[in-house]
DNA sequence: TCATAAAGACTACACGTGTAATCTCTTTTG
DNA sequence: CAAAAGAGATTACACGTGTAGTCTTTATGA
């Protein structure tokens, strides 16, 4: 289900796209970069320099409506899953598993995190 | 318990960690680049220049007997605890809660990895 | 002893990223 | 209309990373 990512997205360009997924809809760069202007200190031609990029990365797609407005190519869950399934094959061998017992052993669950996740699996079964 | 890792420690460098980390021991540079020849074809100077920046991020010790030997200053749980936790930070808001759940919504994990983690659950509480 | 090889230091260089400035063209406003 | 303001394109520049080459010193074997 989740798309491969044919290119990374960095840091600074992940804020831009986090932007857009809040937002829900196509924004123009205005808006991007008001939002992150307030969050970041970014200036005007940071915002555009970053959007720019992930147009050329095939991750933002860009529609002319008087002003260029701009809309993800890929939505949160997938990037998020893709992160995850990369973390998962870069320390954990591939195994999601691998990966849940050790945030149980290394206290990464809290006591409330372990009784709701239970729950989780019961639900699951 | 996990360090904070003081610098990032990159994807060619990590494959150094690894060898280091599995032999258990410290080792020369030649012992290390004899194993990422076969793995990865690095060059020989490649591989110092990567146990070089490991050295100045202070990430590998270096020790002189006779030739130099490299330790690592930090085992592969507290990295892969740190990598971990800074994808939980960085994609999850940081809670591991949201992150497991999000595996289990997204098959990240298999029916099998269900039971036995259902398993681990119930030893912990 | 002399050549050769190995160890280590230093240098290189392209590409991605963070972070912008400047230039040009168009639109708005006094 | 002239000036200012904004949109978009182009350029910049330092730093980290991937991947090495070269230079120097030291040890080693014929």
């Amino acid at each position: 289900m989740s798309k491969e990512l044919a290119t990374k997205i960095s840091d600074s360009e992940l804020e831009v796209m986090r932007v857009l997924w809040r937002a829900g809809d196509a924004l123009p760069v205005t808006e991007i970069r008001e939002t992150l202007q307030k969050s970041r200190g970014w200036e005007a031609t940071t915002v555009k320099t970053l959007v720019s990029r992930l147009v050329s990365k095939g991750v933002l797609r860009q529609e002319k409506r008087g002003v260029f407005f701009y809309t993800p190519q890929i939505t949160e869950k997938e990037y998020s899953d893709w992160a995850t399934h990369d973390l998962i094959s870069r320390i954990y061998h591939g195994s999601a598993r691998d990966l849940v017992a050790s945030l149980v052993r290394s206290d990464g669950l809290s006591r409330d995190d372990l009784i709701e996740l239970r729950d989780t699996f019961r639900l699951e079964d």
